[in-house]
DNA sequence: CGAATCCTTGAGTAATTTCAAGACTGGTGG
DNA sequence: CCACCAGTCTTGAAATTACTCAAGGATTCG
C-alpha cells in the first residue's frame, strides 16, 4: 500500500471521509451529505493499469479518487497517447463527459486504487433537489477550468525547467493538502508519463531533472522525490511570471 | 458593423434570438426561455478595446456575446499577455470565475460588441428552481472543459503550421454555424493576439500564413481569409491524428 | 493625414527533439 | 533465490523548429 493510499479511511461513508473537504462533500450540510452518500457506490480497488472508464465508452459516471492515484488521456489517431491530468485522492474525474453521450478520455489507474462511483443521472436528479450540492459541483467545474489554463500557460509559456519545476510544486502542495509530507514524496507516475504530460520526451525529462538535481534543488531516487531548496524551486517556477494553478 | 454583428438581433428576448440554439436557451422549454429572460440584463454595445470585465475584478456575472467578437486574457507578472480565448457570438465567458471570488482573467471586445450579462446569483438561484437551465448550465461548462483540452492539444502536440490549420477550420466552423460563410470571413483578431493565442511569435506568424498561401490552402487579405483547399486544409490540420474540439 | 501599431523579411541562435546505444529496474518464472 | 525480460531511464551527437534580433514597409484608426 503507498502512502497515498493510506490518507483515506472511511469504508461507506462521506461524511466522515477524510478527503470531505477536497471532494463533492465540501461545503456540504450534513442532511446533503447523507443524500450523497446514498447514491455513492463504493467499488472495490482496482489494480495499477486498470480502467477506470475508456475513451469512447458510454458516460454514465463521473469518479471520485479515493486511494492511489489515477491518470486520464485521450488516444491519438496515431496511436499516441496524450496525458491530460494525474489525479489523487479526493479528485473528481469525467466531467469532460457530460456534455457527450461518450467519454472523451480514458482514465486509468497509476498504482493500486480505489475510487467512488457517482452514477450522474442520480447526481443530477439529487443536485435538482439539493442546491447546496449543485452549487459545489458547479464549482468544481470552474476549478477545473481554471486548472485547464493554467495547463495551457504551462506548457505553452514555460520552459522544460520550469514546467518539471511546478509540476514538483504542485504536487508537493497536493501531497501536503492531503496531509503527507510536502517535501518528501513519491511520484505515483513513470518519467515518460509525467514527460508526456509536460510534452517533454523522456530524453529531455532525464536531462532535466538532472539540471534541478545539479542545481541542488531537488534530490531524486527513482519516484521518490525530495525537494531540498522549495524557495529556488519557486523561484525557478514562477520567477518573474504569475503562478497559475496547475494540476498536473 | 461587422459580418458578425449583423447577424444577431432581439433586441431583448432570448427566445427570438437567432443565437438560441448555441447559448443558454438551448434545450430549455418556452417558459424556463421566459424565466431566462427575466435576469438577463442587456447592455448597450461595448467598443473595441473596452472590457467587459478584469482579471482581479469582483465577480458578478458571467456574459454571452451577442456580437462582435471578445478575446480573454490572463496578465502574467511580467506584464505579458496570455490569451486564452477568443469568443463568437452565443458563446458565454466567465464561467472561470465562479470558484473564486474574483475574475481570473479579462475580457476585450475585439470590435464593437454587444452582450448579455447574467447576474450569476439570480442564474443560481434560477437553477435551483429550473432543473433543464441547470443542466444546460453544466453541459455548458462540460463543453468548456473539452475545449480547454483540445487547446492543450493543439499548442503542446502542433507545429505551428498545423496549429495556423486547426485555427482556421475552428473558425471557418463557427462561422458557418452562425450562418456565415465557412470559406470567407473576416478574423476579428490581429494576427499578434492570435499568435499570442498558438503561443506564437509575430514572425513565425508571418512565415507560417505565407507557408499556407504557398502550398494553395488558402488565400490572405489582412484580416479577410479564404480558404481555398479545405481538404488539404484538414488533411493538414488532423492529418494522421484526431481531431479534438478546440476553440480559438 | 499622420502617428501608432501591426506586419513582413532576413540572418543567426537557442531550446528541444530525434536518432542511436547502452544501463538500469522491477516483476516473473524457473 | 536468482536470472532474465521488457520496459524504463540515461547519455551523447546531430538535426530541427521556432525564437531573437534588427530593420523596413503596410495598415489602421483617430
Amino acid at each position: 500500500m503507498t502512502r497515498i493510499a493510506m490518507l483515506s479511511e472511511s469504508r461507506d461513508s462521506c461524511h466522515n471521509c477524510r478527503l470531505r473537504t477536497l471532494c463533492l462533500p465540501d461545503n456540504l450540510p450534513k442532511e446533503d451529505i447523507a443524500k450523497l452518500e446514498g447514491i455513492v457506490q463504493r467499488r472495490k480497488p482496482v489494480s495499477r493499469g486498470a480502467y477506470l472508464f475508456q475513451a469512447g465508452q458510454r458516460f454514465h459516471s463521473i469518479y471520485a479518487v479515493r486511494t492511489g492515484a489515477v491518470k486520464t488521456s485521450t488516444l491519438m489517431a496515431n496511436g499516441e497517447e496524450h496525458i491530460s491530468g494525474f489525479h489523487l485522492p479526493g479528485e473528481v474525474i469525467g466531467l469532460d463527459a457530460i456534455v457527450a453521450h461518450d467519454h472523451p478520455s480514458t482514465a486509468v489507474a497509476l498504482e493500486t486504487a480505489s475510487v467512488c462511483e457517482i452514477p450522474y443521472a442520480e447526481l443530477e436528479s439529487l443536485g435538482d433537489r439539493t442546491p447546496a450540492l449543485q452549487h459545489q459541483l458547479m464549482r468544481i467545474m470552474s476549478r477545473e477550468l481554471l486548472i485547464e489554463q493554467g495547463t495551457n500557460h504551462l506548457l505553452t509559456r514555460r520552459s522544460a525547467e520550469q514546467r518539471l519545476a511546478v509540476v514538483l510544486i504542485n504536487f508537493s502542495e497536493r501531497f501536503a493538502s492531503r496531509g503527507l509530507s510536502a517535501l518528501r514524496f513519491r511520484l505515483p507516475m513513470s518519467r515518460l508519463d509525467l514527460g508526456n504530460y509536460l510534452a517533454l520526451v523522456p530524453e529531455t525529462m532525464s536531462r532535466t531533472f538532472r539540471r534541478l538535481e545539479e542545481q541542488g534543488l531537488v534530490s531524486i531516487a527513482g519516484k521518490e522525490i525530495e525537494i531540498i531548496d522549495i524557495y529556488a524551486m519557486k523561484a525557478l517556477a514562477f520567477g518573474a511570471e504569475s503562478a497559475q494553478t496547475a494540476r498536473a
